[in-house]
DNA sequence: GTATTTGCAAATGATTTGCAGTGCT
DNA sequence: AGCACTGCAAATCATTTGCAAATAC
């Protein structure tokens, strides 16, 4: 994805030079914290204000184009809508990297919720551990 | 469980009332926010202060004696630590509700973070739906 | 008795809001 | 032109901190 301009009008909203800026910076670095956007968004944009970005993180999320990674410990980070898929979080510097989701995890879980009454709208797995990067470190 | 006391001992802390009230308050409800916490807390114990609460859910993790369940577009809850399970979190009410992990999940999980040199310590499945009771409110 | 813990009040930090001005379409 | 959006500054809300008094052991 590059044309964030169909994608926010898709989504009913204004193509802003600031609402492009913030979703490249989060395409780019794949999960960011408010702070994170902030500071990588200034370097372009410099006026941008953080009222700006957090009143946008909260209108892109209504409209589904971002979706928010609660994360244990640490503020929240925020990345593109896209198809399913598990965070492994480095609770040592914070990463967070994308993998699918298996297909058996998958029926499982839609199994296990059909019992349930339950009407399932999205699914969270996240795995905490120590990445390859950070273990290295700490070997050294 | 019920010996508040001894599991405070067990993790080095001190057994006082409010620890034992917070504890309580937790198992009661399974999972709970601070400002949960605070307002069934201070009903017990009314001088009891949110600062206290704060630095004792600080000091409780640490410990290993409680575990955050942080959500999506919500305050993080907090749960007594127990055995690897999911949450199914109803974005309606609010509530949460704990579901046994399934040992195929389990083992796909496992598997899939040995390929990936990546240290595994805690797992969050978390479930984002609307529960039974919130589904009838709808209907009607 | 001593080290820890508590509760208060103040400090800090994060997020939200109102509004006047600006920019997209 | 008209509505949606931005940026600022102020307001609000959440969390942390420092310290004197109280408590567990």
């Amino acid at each position: 994805m590059t044309n964030y301009a169909a994608l926010l009008k898709e989504s009913g909203l204004k193509a802003t030079f600031q609402r492009m800026n913030i979703l490249e910076v989060i395409e780019k670095y794949g999960h960011m914290s408010v702070e994170d956007i902030y500071e990588e968004v200034i370097k372009v944009h410099p006026s941008l204000s953080l009222a700006t970005i957090y009143k946008n993180i909260i209108l892109m999320m209504e409209k589904g184009v971002l979706v928010e990674v609660p994360i244990a410990g640490k503020k929240s980070k925020y990345e593109i809508s896209k198809v399913d898929h598990m965070h492994l979080i480095c609770t040592e510097c914070g990463e967070v990297e994308d993998r699918p989701c298996l297909d058996s995890t998958d029926k499982i879980l839609h199994e296990l919720i059909e019992q349930e009454h339950f009407k399932l709208k999205k699914r969270q797995i996240n795995l905490y551990g120590v990445c390859e990067k950070c273990q290295m470190q700490e070997a050294s």
